[in-house]
DNA sequence: CGGTATCCGACCTGATACTG
DNA sequence: CAGTATCAGGTCGGATACCG
């Protein structure tokens, strides 16, 4: 950060988008939180999380491995026994997401709450 | 939160998944972050964050105006003026933010480098 | 078991044009 | 100025089938 001018804050933002989107896949999120708990193996997690296809599990794990957020490791037995733990990065990133889950279930009923009244009002109008 | 029996991390996480789509959507957080400094008119917030459509800077407003997290107020002026504010709760949601943007700020340059060495060791396999 | 490849529908997003 | 409506392209995500 060789910020010499203070930069707005929506500047700083748009650098992080990259990291940013990562929180918006839910999966990702599922995901990492699930294996703060242990290591687990790929059919593990899709059990564990259920509602996740084949494909979305490979994929975002594969992006998580590429980002470093996800160790995979590959026990040569048959059959094949593949291993995914969180790294030490990985394990940062549980921490300011636990915070703003946190803060979602602090708020979620205020917000659901706000979602119906707005609604509301919305279908008065309509009617 | 009536959780009688310990939830494991993911089924919270289910739980909140609504909410953490919010942050998901990079303009979300760019909106959020822009009006923490002040309140904003409409064409003042799209050019601040510059690059965002005049459909979704409309539509994204209308989703945080739903969730209670930004006020709008109408000045019966002509032209029309709209100020868009951010409420408690949407100023609640900056502090989270923040620290995942912090969190961000710190491990982005070790992310892009994992990136690049695992695209390099993928490239070296397909050569 | 742990994947990859292909297809396909749903949704997200931007461009454009029009309204109060 | 502050929107809404419509259309079109691209991406996301799931289902399915197949491979090592």
């Amino acid at each position: 950060m060789e910020l010499t001018t203070p930069e707005p804050i929506h500047v700083e933002c748009k650098r992080f988008s990259s990291v940013l989107s990562l929180i918006g896949d839910k999966w990702t999120v599922m995901i990492v939180l699930t294996l703060t708990e242990r290591p687990r193996r790929f059919n593990d997690i899709k059990r564990t999380i259920g509602g996740i296809s084949q494909q979305m599990l490979a994929r975002t794990l594969r992006a998580l491995e590429r980002d470093g957020m996800v160790a995979r490791t590959v026990h040569p037995t048959v059959p094949p026994q593949v291993e995914y733990a969180l790294t030490a990065l990985g394990r940062s990133l549980a921490d300011p997401i636990r915070e703003l889950g946190f803060w979602a279930g602090t708020n979620i009923a205020e917000i659901e709450s706000n979602r119906l009244a707005f609604d509301e009002a919305r279908d008065s109008l309509a009617a």
